[in-house]
DNA sequence: GAAAAAAGCAACCAAAAGGTTGCCTTTTTG
DNA sequence: CAAAAAGGCAACCTTTTGGTTGCTTTTTTC
């Protein structure tokens, strides 16, 4: 356990990113698999250059974007794997509440 | 569009409301199907009742849990539904990136 | 090579979040 | 029926968050 480089998060930090209106939009955006600018993410929001900047940090700190520098600009591109990992959370709480729905119908049915 | 009495929040509620480590816990606690009360959500908590209750009222605002006054103590008990609307997101934001990456491979194919 | 474009860095600010303590009300129980 | 248990309410405090403005740096382009 040492060479790790840039774990990916747990869910809460996961959960947190997506849990902001503006986050949860530039993610989406960026889902369809294009590469972005920072100015170009800026585009349709209202906020400030730099407002948007700190939002897609907190997503890169929680490993649902990446950002690549070409030239002038920084490209930010969507990561999978966080999102797996959340749905798989979000799955094993509905399993867990399934499960107990089954056991007390089982108890009542007897 | 009218009557709608406690409208099930957006995503981003539910999301914000999973993105804290205290409440996270209560909630995979509750999905047990258990109810529990106050105090008894407390005890493990080495937090004080009054923050446990703060968020637990976060979660129910985001329509995570119901709670049901019974006699002096309130209990507690989980909701599956906005988990599972929340788990319906990720799968189109997934189901985005995957047909992206399909039409790329088709692309690069042809 | 100077102007424009894109972004980084830093200070600052207001509001929200997370938590505490103190006190009051309502039920329960010996 | 008095004490204990469970909780509600409210004030207060500190840290984080979401946002801004201003200035510098690095590329690009004319």
């Amino acid at each position: 356990m040492s060479k790790r480089e840039l774990a990916d998060p747990g869910p809460v930090e996961v959960f947190a990113a997506l849990g902001d209106p503006t986050r949860l939009s530039l993610l989406t955006k960026l889902s369809d698999g294009q590469t972005r600018s920072i100015v170009t993410l800026s585009a349709d929001t209202n906020l400030t250059r730099q407002a948007v900047t700190k939002h897609l940090q907190v997503l890169e700190r929680a490993g649902l974007v990446r950002s690549v520098r070409v030239g002038r600009e920084s490209q930010f591109g969507y990561r999978p794997e966080p999102i797996t990992e959340a749905r798989s959370y979000l799955d094993r709480v509905s399993a867990q509440w399934d499960d107990a729905l089954e056991r007390l119908k089982a108890l009542v049915e007897r």
